[in-house]
RNA sequence: GGGCGAUUAGCUCAGGGGUAGAGCGCCACGUUGACAUCGUGGAGGUCGCAGGUUCGAAACCCGCAUCGCCCA
């Protein structure tokens, strides 16, 4: 093995293997575990957010199979209907065409064009962060397959009266040219102004306020609302107001809606332009003016002067002649909620348009009971109450989409402008029993990407076919995602599974947190702070990051700034710290909280403890070469790390079945450097190089050596695969194991008869003793090497037996020169002390010890324990404590007690032999 | 406005009714045959503030402050 650990070379290798052999593939009779891979986007390239959630679910996978189950992770991605369009439009504008040249089906084939390319990246991604996926089952949404799906639940939730067309009042995005579900707006604070209007009553008697922030809609006014108990203006109700510009006779309308405390308490009403003025229009049969174009410009509806203005300029223009008519009461500054599309991050509209919905609620019910009755359970449990917040909340759920790339709706139209639902033409025609003669064309829209998605856990196994896949992994055992996309998804996925597959989609949901920079900023390109796993497994310099952080922004103002932050903080670049660090730290990183803040030193910190397991294994090859068949004999350290190891397993298994993986790779951690490394490696020194140990003796710490190794690597595999995977490969043949690769052994399971409470109090002692000496050591400034004497004072017969027994542990570990037991009644010499329980470690002071500082050394220990016994005394003088605590609270208690007194007293005793010396 | 979460060492974070923890960073010493990507020792915290429950609160409850997220 090489002196130092390199992933880079060792990675790919390892991965092009397993995939050749087709290791990701579920395989035998185990019982089956399934994750489904959240699927990518297929115009995006992963980030941190993807690799850290693929991370989870690969240890997950990798842990699952490792234990026998028949795993499948499946991966796959979503066609992202607006986004992937969105691109190809940008690809075809610089070529100074666009979709609408060169026609649906050619813009089609060249997003597919596009998808592969884009596509491919992703893929490749997800092999260099190890992922095990099941490449043989990859899926897409829009392969014919999934296709099948989405349609086959179109024609029944249609035949059910699910889902239904209608003109109603939608987002539109003006830009985009499409619908969108209100998911897909976010809305925002922005600074506008409240204008005030005056509205003359049509009695020609005075007039009333109101006050918009969207002037340009009052062309469509149709109404004027006030509450009805308002008395300033109750018997105005039922009167008309002339609608200024336009000259409308409009209503006077009474509403509870209406506040009266807000501005006049007098409300316009645009039923087609505003949601809460549609809900008004219906309550009232107001008149719909529809007044816009697709392209949010003013229409046929409005008066001449305004026909084709922008909705922006028309604003501007109402308000002009509002004021020239002397009907502009006054102009507020106003903070306005601004939706935006969250892809155009245009002001989207409310427009009436004739489109698809699913009607929701019947939907909603049973997914809302499987979380409330336990089938579905949220990890942590809390975001179960968003779900549920989400959920009885809900809308009817937009579908359609004027977009050119996705699923088309499969509705058809004859030229009477009936409707007709199925899988086809001729699969209507048939149903319907319509002639050639009937003219049938194809609803132009398709459905939004997140109704595909909703249907991956079981498209994805081969549905509407009733499938071997399906049988064995539907439902799935947890989905592994964001909190972002509750409602996109998980809900949504929720919905269609009961439905259609008459039980949930998944047993466990676990929600993990938001990757974010090192200050808690989110991620984004904008902001110029994005990191690409790759650049922090394979490494890159400082200018290659600046080009990738500052290319492509949408505002190039921002570049100089961007480029400054980058060089202040990564002023070298990016070190090369491998794959299998990175997925140690999101698993250390992966704890309950939301948001994870993403820090270099911790990804370092693991890159150097893959460098020291590849070390320690280096260790165990070069002490294990020689290892010979027959009998063997184990030393209390052998039986001692053998113990840990299986406590170690234990926490393991605990800490995945509660998907704390942050916990699981801390026990690992702390077993393989502090325990394994630190300790047991350098008990093993003294057997090995020793001249007198028995061949038994040896061959026993060489086989733990090789064995504990070999196991660890197996407890690690899941979170770091492929340095396990190199490492094993030379040790199993040492471990007598068989098997072409690590991740299809068994994983570690717990094994009660490993336990041995005589060698771990041994050890304890053992470890005590010299972390006693090398404290001396330490504070007195003694060379680490130079060999010490040490006398026991106060020894009980247990503290000589062991002292005899690990004398050569002591000597090689400890550096202890000899160990001379004192009789009771002996008088030691000058030392510097050590307590040990009863027992007191001495280490003479001639030539070697500073008087004053042990001195102070000594103090101290004395001021901690005198500060640690008033403490306990004054619980134990407590009477209420002695009679409230538990028993075995106040046992302990006083034992501790006890032990403080006895520690001032030794360190007392050994103040005054000091003060003496002086 | 409603909901959720966070506040613990210089930094990033675990923990959880009875002894305050880790990693990184910091200080000192050290190339002993796995590892200087290392070893050994050390310093460092009124657990956001104020009440309450309790024999005992950093932890549980109530309020407040600050920060963040989601929804309207």
């Amino acid at each position: 093995m090489d002196k130092s650990y390199n992933p880079l070379e060792i990675e790919q290798r390892a991965y092009a293997r397993w995939e050749e052999r087709g290791y990701f593939a579920p395989q035998g009779d185990g019982e089956p575990y399934c994750i489904m891979i959240p699927p990518p986007n297929v115009t995006g390239t992963l980030h941190m957010g993807h690799a850290f959630q693929d991370t989870i679910m690969d240890a997950l996978t990798r842990y699952k199979r490792m234990q026998g189950f028949k795993t499948l992770w499946q991966p796959g991605m979503d066609h992202a209907g607006i986004a992937t369009q969105m691109v190809v439009e940008r690809v075809l504008n610089s070529e100074g065409t666009t979709r609408r040249d060169i026609g649906r089906e050619k813009f089609v084939a060249r997003v597919w064009e596009w998808k592969e390319e884009s596509g491919g990246q992703i893929a490749q991604q997800l092999r260099r962060m190890g992922a095990s996926v099941d490449w043989s089952r990859d899926r897409f949404t829009m392969d014919d397959g999934l296709s099948e799906a989405v349609r086959e639940v179109f024609v029944k939730l249609y035949d059910e009266g699910l889902i239904y067309r209608g003109k109603r009042l939608v987002n539109w995005d003006p830009v985009l040219h499409t619908a969108l579900s209100d998911l897909e707006v976010l809305t925002a604070d922005e600074d506008g102004h409240l204008w005030h209007f005056r509205y003359p009553l049509a009695s020609g008697e005075g007039h009333l306020t109101v006050a918009t922030t969207r002037p340009e809609t009052m062309l469509g006014d149709s109404a004027v609302a006030v509450h009805p108990d308002d008395e300033r203006y109750k018997h105005l109700i039922g009167q008309d107001i002339v609608l200024p510009i336009v000259g409308r006779h409009i209503p006077i309308i009474a509403d509870e809606y209406v506040d009266p405390e807000f501005g006049t308490g007098c409300v316009k009403i645009t039923p087609a332009h505003d949601f809460n003025d549609y809900e008004i229009g219906k309550r009232h049969d107001l008149a719909m003016y529809n007044i816009l174009t697709d392209d949010a410009a003013l229409n046929d509806e409005v008066p001449e002067k305004y026909r084709g203005m922008d909705r922006f300029d028309a604003r501007k223009a109402i308000v002009t002649e509002f004021e020239k008519l002397g009907l502009l009461d006054q102009i507020e500054d106003y903070v306005v909620k601004i939706p935006r599309g969250d892809r155009s991050h245009t002001v989207v509209e409310p427009y009436l348009t004739d489109q698809w919905y699913v009607k929701i609620e019947p939907l909603a019910k049973p997914a809302i009971e499987a979380v409330e009755s336990g089938a579905i359970r949220f990890v942590p449990e809390n975001w179960s109450k968003t779900y549920y917040d989400w959920m009885y909340n809900i809308q009817d759920w937009c579908i359609s989409r004027q977009l050119w790339w996705g699923h088309r709706i499969p509705a058809w139209y004859d030229d009477d402008g009936n409707v007709y639902v199925g899988y086809s033409q001729a699969d209507v025609r048939e149903k319907h029993e319509l002639g050639t003669d009937v003219e049938l064309r194809q609803d132009e829209d398709v459905l939004d990407t997140w109704f595909s998605s909703a249907l991956w856990p079981f498209s994805t196994l081969g549905w509407p076919e009733k499938t071997k896949a399906l049988d064995d992994f539907y439902p799935g055992n947890v989905l592994v995602t964001g909190f972002d996309i509750i409602f996109f998804w998980v809900a949504r996925m929720i919905m269609m599974g009961i439905k259609f597959m008459g039980d949930v989609p998944f047993r466990e949901v676990y929600i993990h947190g938001l990757i974010r920079d090192h200050d808690g900023q989110k991620m984004s390109k904008s902001k110029g702070n994005v990191l690409d796993p790759l650049d922090l497994i394979d490494g890159t310099n400082l200018d290659t990051l600046v080009q990738k952080r500052t290319t492509g922004l949408m505002q190039d103002h921002i570049k100089p700034k961007i480029e400054k932050a980058t060089r202040k903080q990564f002023p070298d670049g990016i070190d090369a710290y491998g794959c299998d660090a990175l997925r140690f730290t999101f698993a250390a990183l992966a704890t309950t909280g939301r948001d994870i803040r993403f820090d270099l030193g911790r990804i370092e910190g693991y890159k150097n403890f893959c460098n020291k397991l590849w070390n320690a294994a280096r260790y165990v090859l070069m002490n294990t070469d020689n290892l010979s068949a027959g009998d063997v004999e184990f030393t209390a350290a052998d039986r001692w790390i053998k113990a840990q190891f299986n406590s170690t397993v234990a926490a393991v298994h605990s800490h995945f079945a509660s998907y704390r993986l942050d916990l699981a790779a801390q026990a690992i951690y702390e077993f393989t450097w502090h325990e394994f490394c630190d300790w047991y490696l350098e008990l093993s020194k003294p057997v090995l190089q020793s001249d007198s140990a028995s061949d038994e003796l040896k061959r026993g710490t060489q086989r733990t050596l090789i064995e504990v190794l070999e196991s660890l690597l197996r407890l690690l595999h899941p979170l770091m695969p492929f340095i396990t995977e190199e490492i094993w490969q030379q040790v199993a043949p040492r471990a007598n194991i068989q098997g072409d690769t690590i991740m299809l052994q068994p994983f570690p399971e717990v094994d009660a008869s490993a336990d041995d409470s005589d060698a771990v109090s041994d050890i304890e002692w053992v470890r005590e003793f010299i972390l006693g000496v090398r404290q001396i050591r330490g504070e007195m400034d003694i060379s680490p090497g130079k060999p010490l004497p040490v006398l026991l004072q106060h020894s009980s017969a247990e503290d000589r037996k062991r002292s005899a027994a690990h004398a050569s542990l002591l000597r090689g570990v400890g550096r202890v020169e000899s160990v001379t037991v004192l009789d009771a009644d002996e008088e030691p010499p000058a030392a510097a002390t050590a307590l040990l329980g009863e027992l007191r470690l001495l280490v003479p002071m001639k030539g070697v010890i500073d008087v004053d500082a042990e001195r102070a050394r000594l103090e101290k220990q004395l001021e901690k324990a005198n500060v640690d016994l008033a403490r306990t005394n004054g619980k134990l003088g407590n009477d209420k404590f002695v009679n409230n605590a538990p028993v075995d609270v106040v046992t302990k208690e006083k034992q501790r007690a006890a032990e403080f007194e006895k520690t001032i007293t030794q360190l007392n005793e050994q103040l005054e032999k000091l003060a003496d010396l002086s």
